[in-house]
RNA sequence: GGGCGAUUAGCUCAGCGGUAGAGCGCCUGCCUUACAAGCAGGAUGUCCCUGGUUCGAACCCUGGAUCGCCCA
């Protein structure tokens, strides 16, 4: 071995010794090696494929929550797949600003030291800003080391770094020119929390139980050819009145049919409204007339439309009432509400009131409802670039992994409205817009003529060229949705719209998109529209969309519930390969949510630990092949001469090869959870609880007398070796620290080198073996058998007593025959005997301790040892379940239709289940009767 | 209202036409010199209900129930 000083891994003569693995100690010595070593900073003379991930950037909002930890568990164990294949591997890490989010928690905090953003200016607010992105940004970004993800950090972004805006500003300019964005005045999501409006998207329809209020509005005239003074409207919305400019009624109703053209009264206000007729109407809904507010309602605003009607404001942008609404001006929209109801009442023209469930938008971030409001704000028209992606999806790009998710990208696309791009908010990307206020006296208005550019310089001439040179610029106060910044991430994060930019070539498109369907819109499908626009391409060939983390009641972690549990709790009780391995583990099924168990009272996981103490168990494995090798550490691990195996060596390296192959089949094809149980059960199964068992005594140091035991030993030390190095290679995505330590451990190779870097394993196929492996499943029945019957006649573990086997079956024969010495260590026999029932029946008969399983029978001689009432009890158990398969199989077998059209192999297998069956049973019969 | 997903052991979930599986938990026995974060053995199921297709259904198809999500 090399010395304890040259080697990087803390295994040397006092750690080796470690009973238990230690993650705190190794893992952050090896992320500091992995970063110093420039590791996954991809070489740019690399001649190989390309493979390149950009991350989604978690929002600077705090810190990473498990989501994050999960999301980035999955990323990271493909892209150190990928890097194990050789190819020039790219992870592009960084971080969103976030805007409406994080402006929210600064004014939060702002509150509470008793002033208003408006009180302190921008500027000073963006400082604040920047101050607060610097402390969350760092510690996001320390907590993605620490979940170990394997990224080039030399090209972390944030979104609002000056590549990203100049990004941003050529993607508006260009957008603005090609007449895909635009301004005006339309009925927006208002959020009165945070003072902006919001997109579609961001608004959240809830259930809430509501009032239906029945209120009538009076005619102007009280014609003489009818009685009726009134008509009565219903609304879950009475605040809104004061803007009403018309009663609807569906022109097929005919309760209302002569009333259609008369003009009422607008209670409060005065204002004379007519009653109009429109098919939209629902004749069923309320009363069938309905108040039409225009300016407050995304329904009455296309009535308003269609019928030419005009727009009356009646809030202001913080939910209060404006002069429209007259005398309840400066009332809080909810508190107008309440005194329009009481007013209407007193005017004896409230109905009824009636419980009413409906929805409601909310808005996402405010966690206010929103009001539709209309305002002039910047848009960006959607539906050349959505059908641009439909003609693209046609073709498959992207591939959504699972495909389900296609359609629900698909349907979006097709219903997709215009998106409203502008915020009233600080924090984010400004708009390149600016203002020839000269034009209108030098104040804003709608109707202030603007230039869209890339600097200020730029609006400058190009307003001078329009205007004259005597003018003055006003930029544009709001800023973007951040998803418009998002939109472009996996090109700006390349160098885009510099498009000679080597990065760029290499990278783009990018190979994989992995994240939560929770923003499928938000984010993929604006990327594949942006990019579509931009670069001609969709941005990611895949698209691998995985479920949420929930609580253990199957919640969705959040914030606004305090549920979420802290990955780096996890981490610190269970170390960072323990979690992702948990992660990964879990998410077996296609794109379904994962529970994750977790004791709040003592912050455990049981999910977690037994992924701790599979990292354990991993540990200990290497431990004993490291006690085992003092000596004699076999450094070349691929020379191994097959012709001196034996026959466990023979089994364990079959069973590697076809881990080795399924293993990468689903690590390539996104079956990650299913690759890591594979592992699992092939580190803990084959390799642990059978091959090492098996090897013991070759490698035990005393019996190394003869040469034959001295190559035994050798080769034993050989296979543990190859085995445990291509685990720690096949496991290096999932568990990357603990398997980075080992490996160094087992090869002590220093620093320079990591197995982070190294190649997958090759796979070799003459070692796949499958008769082979299916003789060991029946050793290890037999030894199964024996270990039971043991158990049950409650012998002491260290006793020893002698072992007969007896069947018919050949193969059985041959194994058992070929690991009789295996089986005398493993069943802690002192003698095994194997004979055919003929050669049995010539042995004295002995009371005895008998199994059955198939058609092999196992007898432990024990003359006066035996429990005879448990053996008894046993047998007779054997004996139903015996019967009742011979009842099921043959009854299966008498069925001419089975035996026509089963496929011939089902039929046969079904045939020597069956002799297995009755002669199982008829074992059983013999030893009941011996027994008596 | 439209769509999607889930329903299998006490819990969390695999399996998706050929005799029901894993991990955790539980029971029994073991400090066997890699590992008690371990070893050996064991128990545990109307595979939500309903029809149907099939020689054969947990698996495919009808209809329904319950839970969850998305869109309007």
């Amino acid at each position: 071995m090399t010395e304890p000083s040259e080697s990087a891994s803390s295994f040397n003569s006092a750690d080796v010794l470690a009973k238990t693995y230690d993650p705190a100690g190794t893992e952050g010595r090896w992320q500091k090696a992995w970063e110093q070593s420039g590791a996954f900073s991809p070489d740019p003379t690399h001649s190989g494929e390309s493979f390149s991930v950009v991350i989604p950037p978690p929002n600077v909002t705090g810190s990473l929550h498990m989501g994050h930890a999960f999301n980035t568990a999955l990323i990271d164990t493909i892209v150190r797949f990928q890097r194990l294949l050789g190819k020039n591997v790219l992870c592009l890490p960084g971080t969103d600003h976030a805007s409406i989010a994080v402006q929210t928690i600064l004014e939060k905090q702002l509150k509470k030291e008793g002033f208003t953003r408006n009180q302190i200016g921008r500027k000073a607010f963006l400082e604040k800003a920047w101050d607060w992105k610097a402390e969350s940004g760092g510690r996001i970004v320390e907590q993605l080391r620490r979940l170990g993800l394997s990224a080039d950090w030399q090209r972390e972004r944030f979104t609002m770094d000056e590549t990203m805006s100049k990004a941003v500003s050529e993607a508006f300019v260009t957008l603005h020119e090609k007449g895909l964005i635009y301004r005006g005045k339309y009925l927006v999501n208002w959020c009165p929390a945070s003072g902006s409006a919001v997109s579609d998207l961001e608004v959240e329809m809830k259930e809430i139980d509501g009032f239906l209020w029945h209120f009538c509005y009076p005619f102007k005239d009280v014609s003489t050819d009818t009685q009726i003074r009134y008509v009565e409207v219903a609304t879950t919305r009475p605040e809104t009145m004061l803007g009403d400019v018309a009663v609807a009624v569906n022109p097929s109703d005919e309760r209302y049919r002569n009333l259609i053209g008369k003009k009422l009264l607008l209670p409060f206000v005065g204002r004379e409204i007519p009653v109009i007729a429109d098919d939209h109407v629902d004749k069923d809904f309320g009363t069938g007339c309905v108040k039409v507010t225009p300016a407050h309602d995304p329904n009455d605003f296309a009535i308003g439309q269609r019928h030419d009607l005009p727009q009356i404001t009646i809030m202001n942008k913080d939910g209060t009432m404006n002069k429209s609404a007259g005398a309840f001006e400066g009332l809080d929209r909810f508190e107008a509400r309440k005194a329009i109801v009481n007013a209407l009442k007193e005017q004896g023209l409230l109905k009824k009131i009636e419980p009413y469930r409906h929805n409601v938008p909310f808005s996402d971030r405010g966690k206010v409802p929103v009001e539709p409001l209309l305002s002039t704000q910047w848009f960006v028209r959607m539906d050349l670039m959505a059908s641009r992606c439909g003609e693209y999806l046609d073709n498959g790009e992207p591939r959504f992994i699972p495909d389900r998710w296609e359609k629900v990208y698909r349907d979006w696309l097709n219903g997709i409205r215009d998106w409203c791009i502008s915020r009233q908010l600080w924090w984010g990307h400004r708009i390149p817009a600016w203002f020839v206020i000269s034009e209108t006296d030098n104040k804003m208005t709608d109707e202030t003529p603007y230039v869209v550019a890339t600097s200020e310089i730029e609006a400058l001439s190009k307003a001078r060229e329009k205007f004259g040179h005597s003018l003055k610029l006003q930029r544009d106060e709001d800023v973007l949705d951040t998803w418009f910044s998002s939109g472009l991430w996996p090109f700006s994060t390349l160098g885009w719209p510099d498009e000679s930019n080597p990065d760029l070539n290499r990278w783009y498109p990018t190979s994989t998109l992995i994240t939560g369907f929770d923003i499928i819109f938000f984010w993929v499908a604006r990327m594949t529209m942006m990019a579509g626009q931009f670069t001609g391409q969709i941005p990611f060939k895949d698209v691998y969309i995985h479920g949420l983390v929930r609580d253990e009641q199957n919640r969705k972690m959040s914030k606004s519930l305090g549920n979420g549990i802290d990955p780096i709790l996890l981490i610190d009780r269970y170390g960072t390969d323990a979690l992702r391995f948990a992660l990964v583990r879990e998410v077996a099924g296609a794109g379904q949510d994962i529970r994750l168990d977790f004791d709040r009272k003592n912050q455990t996981s049981q999910t977690v630990e037994a992924a701790r103490n599979f990292a354990n168990k991993l540990w200990n494995a290497t431990r004993f092949a490291l006690m085992n090798c003092q000596s004699s550490a076999p450094k070349k691990l691929n020379d191994i001469d097959f012709s001196n195996l034996k026959i466990e060596d023979r089994w364990i390296l079959s069973r590697l090869s076809r881990v080795n192959r399924e293993t990468s089949k689903r690590y390539q094809n996104y079956g990650l959870g299913e690759a890591a149980k594979g592992l699992y059960e092939f580190v803990w199964n084959d390799f642990c609880d059978w091959y090492l068992e098996l090897i013991k005594r070759h490698l035990n140091k005393e019996k190394t007398e003869t040469a034959q035991e001295k190559i035994y030993k050798e080769i034993s030390q050989k296979v543990m070796f190859k085995v445990l190095n291509d685990i720690l290679i096949m496991l290096h995505p999932l568990m990357p620290h603990l398997t980075e330590e080992l490996w160094h451990g087992i090869t002590g190779k220093g620093k320079d080198e990591l197995l982070a870097l190294q190649s997958w394993p090759k796979e070799v196929d003459s070692y796949l073996d499958l008769e082979l492996e299916a003789s060991f499943l029946q050793l290890f029945d037999s030894i199964r058998l024996v270990r039971n019957l043991r158990s049950e006649a409650g012998l002491k573990p260290l006793q020893q007593i002698p072992v007969r086997f007896i069947t018919s079956n050949n193969n059985l024969i041959n194994i058992l025959t070929t690991c009789k010495a295996d089986i005398q260590v493993l069943t802690k026999a002192d003698a095994v005997e194997i004979f055919t029932p003929d050669q049995s029946m010539n042995k004295p008969s002995v009371k005895a301790l008998a199994g059955v399983n198939g058609d092999l029978e196992a007898l432990l001689p024990l003359e006066g040892l035996v429990d005879l009432d448990a053996l008894i009890i046993r047998l007779k158990k054997d004996l139903v379940k015996a019967e009742k398969e011979i009842t099921t199989l043959s009854n299966r077998l008498e069925n001419k239709n089975f035996l026509k059209k089963a496929p011939q192999e089902v039929v046969s297998e079904c045939r020597k289940n069956l002799s297995d069956a009755i002669v199982q049973a008829d074992l059983v019969k013999k030893r009941l009767s011996d027994l008596n």
